[in-house]
DNA sequence: CCATTTTTTTGATATAGGTCAAAGGAAGCC
DNA sequence: GGCTTCCTTTGACCTATATCAAAAAAATGG
């Protein structure tokens, strides 16, 4: 899905204003592995995922990483907080296969925001449609076995959860690997 | 915290945008115990609480009620995904003290976001302020002990903690009440 | 295509927190 | 102010999943 596809169905810009907003995003080819950002760094951009896909994650106390998200297809990729606060952020974020992505900086977000109405609106739908995946994420991992959150996974990110080492997928899940690999069989 | 506090806290209202913006919100004294929406039903209002608190939950397949989220003073209570896409709410809205509440419909949400670029990105503000508490609850469920998880709910909700019943707190961390029991000791 | 590294599987054992049952306390109500 | 209901604590036992260790399989790179 192209990034001018995905605007438009969720919120009506004119032309104008889509050509305006698609200027200021910047396409770029990342490979796989790549760190675009570190934890305690400050993330400057958001990318939208054109094709490919990546993940945020942490470094627990044991210095085991701690996968935070998966980001698909048609999907934004940031840290959020450290971007929208423009703070250090909690999370690495790596792209897990070469990827073509759209990026954008904070200035040139907030300056959109500011001058189209209708830019605001679509930040407004997409924090939402986050928000209502991570309270699905949390209903899995807080009150399912791990079988069941296994399933979520599936559903969640069919696309992604054959495609990632069964580690990335056990940390997210809350679970060690041994775990999922006895679930999977 | 009064409402209009609130909303100029976070952004930048002129006087005529607040006064437009205030009168479409209801106020409501609303008895301790009241459910404000049953699971299942379209929630029809966003609240916003100037005095008291509530809190969201919904039964398990066991009939047991598993609390959600907590909503304290100076906050929006919603069961958010339904009350947004005006679909059957997963959730039960209950107020948990005598509390005074500002209520407003999702028509009349709608028509302010539509009419005020500022109220839509009181939205997007709002939003992503909830998308950062629930990580934090993510990461406190997933990855710590009991004993921790009550210290993260002693932190986020510091008012509410000492004020409900145990068992709404154990099941909004994802344990037992007797586990919470014996921590708490 | 072999050597090395990474990922996955398997086995044995340990434990945090769950379940079940029941007793104490506290609070609302006539 | 006693009755009833709800809330909290305590005890005994159990289970899902973690931990530790190592083998097997797959992927990577020169």
């Amino acid at each position: 899905m192209s990034i001018s596809d995905f605007l438009i169905t969720l919120v009506p810009f004119t032309p104008d204003e889509l050509n305006d907003i698609l200027s200021h995003f910047k396409k770029e080819s990342v490979a796989k592995n790549q760190i675009l950002v570190r934890q305690g760094d400050v993330c400057k951009f958001l990318y939208f995922i054109e094709h490919g896909m990546g993940r945020s994650y942490y470094l627990n106390e044991n210095g085991k990483e701690i996968t935070q998200w998966f980001f698909g297809v048609g999907k934004f990729m940031t840290s959020a907080d450290s971007f929208f606060q423009q703070s250090p952020s909690l999370y690495y974020l790596e792209v897990l296969q070469d990827s073509l992505v759209y990026s954008i900086s904070k200035e040139d977000i907030d300056q959109l925001f500011a001058k189209y109405h209708q830019m605001e609106k679509l930040g407004r739908l997409v924090t939402t449609e986050m928000l209502t995946k991570i309270v699905n994420k949390l209903n899995a991992i807080q009150f399912q076995t791990a079988k069941e959150r296994y399933d979520y996974m599936l559903a969640e990110f069919p696309d992604i959860a054959h495609q990632v080492p069964l580690g990335h997928i056990a940390s997210y899940l809350g679970m060690t690997q041994e775990t999922l690999s006895r679930i999977r069989k």
